[in-house]
DNA sequence: CCGGTAAACGAACGGTATTCGTTTATTGTT
DNA sequence: AACAATAAACGAATACCGTTCGTTTACCGG
């Protein structure tokens, strides 16, 4: 097939469908991919560079379309607001988490979500030195409890007798709502913990 | 080459060779596996399950390396020792962490660690539909801090000019002992919030 | 009208994980 | 001691995967 008339990508297209791909569960790949757009796999390679670039894409566009705009307010309302917003993320797209893990953040949105995360922090008083940490924490925080609510009988899968958790596993597919007091919570425990520490910096 | 007179392989020197090499920042994967024990691809088979099952191998070494004897004591000394056990766990193989991510955990050992850490919440007051989001923000909670610990210049890499990010970025590369008290510190709040939790419910 | 750009394809390459059949050393049994 | 079964290595083959490159051809600007 030459040059159609109608372009059958676009970088946003593919972007949509990567997603899409990995939401569904089969194996994350770009031959996949180019399947699932009714393609070949090299006419990707005109939108776009390759499948890092492409998993970089997918965190791009959920950050714009969970993140649509900067946080503004207190830093405590910036915080809850970025933790809520990433486990939304992480609860609807869990299967994404294991693709971006470990790898480089470029995109610049990302990038500066997470500037104004520090920034904020940092003009509140937190320490230098102490700031990335807390920014891992509340990132840790938000794929944990992601994960906890979208697959809860996935992560473990006991082969022998257990003396709670295989209990726990079948009780908890019925707990989602249960799950989401309990980061509300957790949520909030962060915070006072972080209110804490500053106070006791002063 | 026919079988040879003592054997070449063992499911131990895989499992190590596989760490080593997980560590060293090569591709991980088992032709590069074999080719470091000097082996054929295929032998392994021999040996081992395939790749998935020489990942949920290194987890099993790593644990018991890690945890060689299992926790005892009250309920926060077990939550305390594990968080610690883990952050060191993935402080020393921070390659390791995107293998393992978002993969079931089948090994015993691993599973009787996760086990006997929701017993103890259970015995200690802990509402049952909140354990496995407890021990869901234990473990992320170790993964975030092990990761700052061991790679905080290589998470985010920024392509535009950063209010605070960048800065912090390369400031951070010399504050590992920094690190460390806040991992201390933030433990010691996620305790504390434990014990509250607990007092709250009773 | 014409030349350059760009989007698709198809073919090919090197790499990967895995399977299967083979040789042969070791072990256990008669 | 002879022999069968087991097991550990290899080599070849398979079916993917990600990526590159050359080719065709539609579109757009001068």
């Amino acid at each position: 097939m030459p040059r159609p008339r109608v372009n059958l990508l676009s970088v946003d297209l593919i972007a949509d469908a990567a997603i899409d791909l990995a939401d569904s569960g089969d194996t994350f790949g770009v031959n996949a991919l180019a399947r699932k757009l009714g393609v070949t796999p090299s006419s990707l390679y005109n939108h776009v560079d390759g499948k890092d670039a492409i998993i970089e894409l997918m965190r791009s566009r959920l950050g714009a379309r969970y993140f649509p705009e900067p946080m503004t307010g207190e830093w405590d309302e910036i915080v809850t607001g970025t933790v809520r917003g990433l486990r939304h993320l992480y609860a609807d797209h869990p299967l994404i988490v294991p693709l971006i893990v470990g790898k480089t953040i470029t995109d610049p949105g990302v990038i500066g979500s997470y500037d104004r995360l520090a920034t904020a922090l940092v003009d509140a008083g937190v320490p230098d030195d102490e700031v990335l940490a807390i920014v891992a924490i509340v990132d840790a925080y938000a794929i944990g409890f992601g994960l906890d609510l979208a697959s809860p009988d996935e992560i473990w899968q006991p082969t022998v007798p257990t003396a709670t958790l295989g209990r726990l596993i079948t009780d908890a597919a019925h707990g989602a709502e249960r799950s989401d007091a309990a980061f509300e919570i957790g949520l909030e425990m962060l915070v006072a913990s972080l209110r804490l520490r500053l106070q006791s910096r002063r």
